[in-house]
DNA sequence: CCGATATATATGGTTATTCGCATATTCGAA
DNA sequence: TTCGAATATGCGAATAACCATATATATCGG
């Protein structure tokens, strides 16, 4: 992946909100990703897969539910462009909003349940 | 300019290119900058249009050229994050190659000549 | 004013992106 | 094996992005 396409992917707002989220977690599965962002199951899907194909990302399957986390192949310098825009945008909407449902949703979680 | 706006003038090869020269000059005239990348005026003078409208260059005319370089009022985070991919594509190309070019034109000027 | 140079913009066509909706797939449990 | 939950994908429509070409604007020198 060279650096167009890696900004390709961070050019969209639900792929960075996603991207934000997954900054902050070891993993977190799409239902997870979908209702703290709001947004329907299949679009969070989709931008996932987006983001797994560029090597953003990678997933992981257990069960039913499929964890998804920044990929640990990450380039260095792709990792410290992420970093710096989480402590731009921490504290500006959807960005703020999106991990106080996030906490919310992880607290309403009763032992191995997910969504 | 919001973050999504921010990236999306990052996601073309050919803004990026340009944003990486003018992260290693003070400023740099349209046709110089053409010139390095070897691509056509319009084209160049089009996205540069745009890295302005999004706040991400400003520009000066000194008679009959036009200088670029990077907003003054750029947030932090922003500057970071293109420092962080300065130091990532520093040495791919077609960057590498852009740095070169642009140094060999600074030289071929005769005192106050631009193009 | 006139021509030359530097820069900007308008236009038209092609391709890429994004989305909503419907449906397919995968897995676990009954 | 049948159901429901979680995830992925196919498809068409709307929109946006990109480029090449032509043309407009601005400035300077004569």
């Amino acid at each position: 992946m060279n650096s167009e396409h890696f900004y390709k992917c961070l050019a969209n707002e639900t792929r960075l909100r996603c991207v934000m989220l997954l900054l902050a977690r070891p993993q977190i599965c799409v239902c997870d990703i979908a209702d703290a962002l709001k947004l329907s199951q299949p679009m969070i899907s989709r931008h996932l897969a987006q983001l797994r194909t560029c090597n953003l990302l990678s997933d992981q399957r257990d069960g039913q539910w499929v964890y998804y986390r920044l990929h640990h192949e990450l380039k260095a310098w792709q990792f410290n462009v992420l970093k710096a825009t989480q402590a731009g945008v921490a504290t500006e909407q959807p960005f703020a909003a999106d991990l106080l449902r996030l906490a919310e949703i992880e607290q309403q979680k009763t032992g191995s349940d997910c969504c």
